[in-house]
DNA sequence: TAAAAAACAAGCAAGTTTGTTTGATTGTTT
DNA sequence: AAACAATCAAACAAACTTGCTTGTTTTTTA
């Protein structure tokens, strides 16, 4: 009662059918995973204790050590959450766009820049800065984030190659993709520089008047070689 | 006796003259700015206890709190202790290359680059992140930060005009100065990536070819507006 | 040289956080 | 209905960190 007058977990909760239980509990489990999250973007990963993660959740401290033994265990689950939303998240970002089959335009690239930076403006990329700042230090952490943050960047690319068919066979694809990527990484970090939206703003319209240049003379030395052939 | 030879603090004590203890105190002082510094790089900001740093500055935690009376203090101080660290670095770093009054060449430009790579690997530029990690959750900490970081990255930006005064009338100065600086940020802060060493050198390459071109343009059409008076 | 000031060492008390236990309540499944 | 799973509440000890306090030593000054 006073639980979920306090934060009202079951959002939608389903009727009571068979196997509702499960569900419970995986909704429990999603409510301190996302309390979790919430606590870093607001006090950071070390602040974040069990009690406020509980209190956040809306569920007992108890409750909580019954999901998960540990404060380790929670923030390993946060991990493996934060890797498919953020995935989950890129995909939905996407979906708003239909790129034409045919060649890029300005518009079309100028577009993709600003929403890569839009993604890392997102709560999820702040509370998953918070961890990987986290693992530096901390080898348990560590030992965990390293291969979930390689997944991440392959399928983010692979995600990426089939998003814009257009750079597929460009072999300047990756390194591309990772000017685009360092750079928003560097930026959205940045946030006590002195007019920072004005800077940002005028490296986004040089990045994206970089990206098409790229784009051209990729596209160019490809028709030579095919009519070299 | 335990302690000068548990750290070896007095590096070069002078002799015993008059006002000897000012010296003396504020090379205790260093050395805990400097074990504060080394513990943020070990173990991270959050985990940095005051005990730590007193073992790792070889001086008790007594003494300790007579140079600083809190933790924060501590902190705050490091953060000053940096400021300068770091502005010092990047003066020795940019005395080893004296660039030629003449015009910029592919060399001049891919050298700085590599400069500015060196830069965000130097111990001095993880602590710093660290402390500015830290300060995005607390106030107190980022009200100190927040005008520090300000105050370097606007003599930063002077100390490369001065350094490079090919590029100091060029109204594509600033842009180009942020777009390297945010990149070398999220290069550097990009620890897990797969490949990262490959990917990164790519990138720089790419990056000073699109400098080149900055460069070239920005000098083309200032010869062009010359020539038009 | 004697007094004052600065630097240092060691230990203690209060507050936090974690992980654990114990026991009760509520809801689900068979 | 009985067995079971999930939740909740409260309290506990152990470990840790911080700030303070009490002396001791060293250096400067009068």
């Amino acid at each position: 009662m006073a639980r979920t007058s306090s934060k009202e977990v079951a959002a939608k909760a389903p009727k009571r059918e068979a196997g509702w239980q499960a569900e419970k509990s995986a909704m429990t489990r999603t409510a301190i995973l996302d309390a979790a999250m919430t606590c870093f973007i607001e006090i950071g990963y070390a602040n974040t204790t069990t009690a406020l993660i509980a209190n956040h959740a809306g569920v007992s401290r108890g409750a909580m050590m019954h999901h998960f033994p540990s404060r380790m265990s929670v923030m390993k689950a946060v991990i493996a959450y934060l890797h498919e939303l953020r995935l989950k998240e890129y995909l939905e970002l996407m979906a708003d766009i239909d790129m034409p089959d045919a060649q890029l335009t300005n518009k079309d690239i100028r577009n993709s820049v600003e929403m890569a930076w839009n993604y890392v403006n997102m709560p999820s990329f702040i509370a998953y800065q918070e961890l990987l700042g986290a693992s530096r230090t901390d080898p348990e952490l560590k030992a965990v984030m390293e291969p979930v943050e390689k997944d991440f960047e392959k399928q983010f690319l692979q995600m990426a190659k089939s998003v814009f068919p257009h750079w597929q066979k460009l072999p300047a694809l990756e390194p591309a993709h990772d000017l685009v990527q360092f750079l928003m990484k560097g930026m959205a970090l940045s946030q006590m520089s002195t007019r920072r939206n004005a800077r940002v703003k005028k490296v986004i319209d040089y990045l994206a008047l970089i990206l098409m240049e790229i784009y051209d003379e990729s596209i160019e030395s490809r028709l030579g070689d095919e009519s070299a052939k």
